[in-house]
RNA sequence: GCCCCCGUAGCUCAACCGGAUAGAGCGACGGACUUCUAAUCCGUAGGUUGCAGGUUCGAGUCCUGCCGGGGGUACCA
């Protein structure tokens, strides 16, 4: 990457100054090389001087002065240019930039493709929602992040897995069983009250009904009691499946939906059970089961058996996050989570930690919650209030490339409100249009291009000197960079960011020759040689694009 | 009480490891269609970055204290 590139340069720089006696021979900063945010101050920048001032007892201004002189001539960057208080400043040469469009060209849309992750195996875990309701639009930002986060992490070279945690087994989900049951009985004809802390909502009802056209009267018991437990069972997967249909319309895929029931049908959690019981973690009070997390560090021990027997979410948590390191492998795990869940996280590491036996990389990514309103009343997101806004409404109204893109917009760690009489009436004025449209416009012209017979990449890139054209190419170099940004952070907000740049530099350079008055500035003109240049440019920011959108799960239209 | 996130333009939000004159969109106002689709472009107005201190060459960013919003602090998930 450049920035590795003129790191190395100026790191080059430095020692030449210092053995040629110009600077003191001692250890100086990291050159870290940043963007500016002023294009007069280059492509790229470093405030090396002014952090080695201090120790080279020196000014910065003069240690600018003597790297600029120890710079070596370079086909990629010029000579850095000083600037006050103590800047170096980059500009990338006309030429190579000039040739990245032939190079972004040739290596396709993989093109800004990473080696990061060097193939390791990493899984991300998102939504996982309990399979109780339908997705809200909570769950959407979880997805949108979480998708988008797996698709960059894959563009980084790492090894991805998706996967979407069931809620099966816990309280909730028996709570759930017990209200479809009620409605199922309800539906044949018997006077049932539905449970106090069931899921009273509408939903419950189809699927109750979906139950009855499945199964007919099969699955009545006696009055009063319980339904046999595959009635459970069928319910939850209808409701997993109406989840899955969900996500599947808002371009979210998983390559694994990991039941949480198997944990202990599967013994995995009887073996965490005693590994900790072997190191004498776990502690027999008040009827339940506890695991000493106050020894680790917590601010309390916490329960993981309760009195009547039943394993708490945290033991299911830990015998979960146990196989995914112990029994899977994954070298690093990102859970995607809502910031409610922000005081399970400390808990859940430690205990991880004490059942895999070493420290284990288990990132939990929070992301703020979703407050939705409609004009100036807030609504409540509760599945159990019964009135909820599903995700599927929202798809329903604003589209599913329009709602992924207004979740990745906000960095995770910021609440946002979302205002679905906005959403709905100004739908044509969500950024993700200007974005889409830049595409279709590219399109557009490269197909004009193909019906007038003209080749699309056999264009001399030399040709391509105006200023929106060098523009739109430092735009297109941008994508490794924000790729390397997204994975680093796990902040998928900065691609989404980056696609808006990247389409304003499309429609200036697009509408320049309106802004102009000067047919000429067109991409078609009646200069072959031009022509064929621009096409080439066009042809490439288009994959450039299209490749942006792909990892953001939007589509890429080729008309509007 | 304690812990976490947030507070930036009228509104919704950015600002990469502490960098240069704090940026976009929407809204407001004024321009550009004989088009490569104007779902676009150009321009103007709009800020004591919640408040008060501190750290340093430099703070929206780090530290301390306050104010305000949200979340957590269960044998719910």
């Amino acid at each position: 990457m450049i920035r590795d590139h003129i790191a190395d340069l100026v790191t080059s720089a430095v020692d030449l100054a210092i053995a040629d006696g110009l600077l003191p021979d001692i250890p100086f900063p990291e050159p870290d090389i940043e963007r500016p945010k002023e294009t007069e101050h280059g492509d790229y920048a470093t405030s090396l001087p002014l952090r080695f001032a201090r120790s080279a007892g020196k000014k910065p201004m003069e240690i600018a002065e003597i790297i600029v002189n120890t710079f070596a001539e370079d086909p990629i960057i010029f000579a850095p240019e000083v600037s006050n208080p103590g800047f170096l400043n980059f500009r990338l040469t006309t030429t190579w930039l000039q040739e990245q469009v032939e190079v972004i060209s040739e290596k396709g849309e993989n093109w800004a493709d990473l080696n990061l992750g060097q193939g390791s195996k990493i899984q991300i875990e998102f939504v996982s929602a309990n399979p109780t309701g339908p997705l809200h639009v909570g769950n959407g930002r979880g997805a949108a992040i979480g998708d988008t986060l797996a698709a960059v992490l894959t563009a980084a070279g790492y090894d991805v897995s998706r996967e979407y945690y069931i809620n099966d087994a816990g309280s909730q989900s028996a709570a759930f069983v017990e209200t479809l049951y009620a409605r199922y009985q309800q539906i044949l004809g018997r006077d049932v009250a539905l449970p106090e802390n069931g899921y009273p909502g509408e939903y419950m009802i189809e699927i109750a009904q979906k139950m009855v056209e499945n199964h007919g009267e099969g699955y009545l018991a006696e009055l009063g009691m319980p339904p046999d437990v595959q009635f459970g069972e069928h319910g939850t997967s209808l409701m997993v499946e109406y989840i899955r249909n969900t996500l599947s319309a808002f371009g979210v895929q998983y390559d694994t939906w990991f039941s949480e029931s198997t944990l202990y049908e599967e013994g995995v959690w009887d073996e965490v059970k005693g590994i900790l019981g072997g190191s004498n973690q776990l502690i027999e009070r008040e009827n339940a089961l506890w695991f000493t997390s106050s020894e680790l560090g917590e601010d309390k021990d916490n329960v993981v058996i309760r009195s009547d027997g039943r394993p708490t979410y945290y033991a299911s948590d830990i015998a979960y996050h146990f196989e995914k390191f112990a029994k899977r492998n994954f070298s690093r795990v990102i859970d995607v989570w809502g910031a409610d869940h922000h005081g399970h996280v400390e808990r859940l590491k430690i205990a991880t930690n004490a059942v895999v036996g070493h420290e284990c990389d288990l990132q939990v990514l929070l992301y703020q919650l979703v407050t939705l309103k409609r004009g100036d009343e807030i609504v409540r997101l509760s599945k159990r209030s019964g009135e909820i806004i599903t995700l599927d409404e929202l798809i329903e109204e604003v589209g599913s490339d329009a709602a992924r893109f207004f979740f990745l917009l906000r960095s995770p760690n910021a609440q946002m409100e979302f205002d679905l009489e906005l959403a709905v009436k100004k739908s044509n004025e969500n950024p993700v249009y200007y974005i889409q449209y830049a595409h279709a416009r590219m399109a557009s012209i490269l197909e004009r291009a193909r019906e007038d017979g003209r080749e699309l990449l056999k264009g001399d890139v030399n040709l391509l000197q105006q200023a929106h054209e060098l523009a739109l190419i430092r735009q297109m170099l941008r994508l490794p960079e924000v790729i390397e940004q997204v994975a680093k952070t796990s902040e998928p907000h900065h691609l989404a960011r980056y696609a808006i740049d990247f389409a304003t530099a499309f429609h200036i350079f697009n509408d320049a020759f309106k802004q102009l008055g000067d047919p000429s500035m067109k991409v078609l003109t009646d200069d072959p040689e031009l022509t064929a240049a621009r096409l080439k440019l066009v042809s490439t920011a288009r994959s450039v694009l299209a490749r942006c959108l792909q990892l953001l799960g939007m589509s890429a239209p080729e008309r509007m």
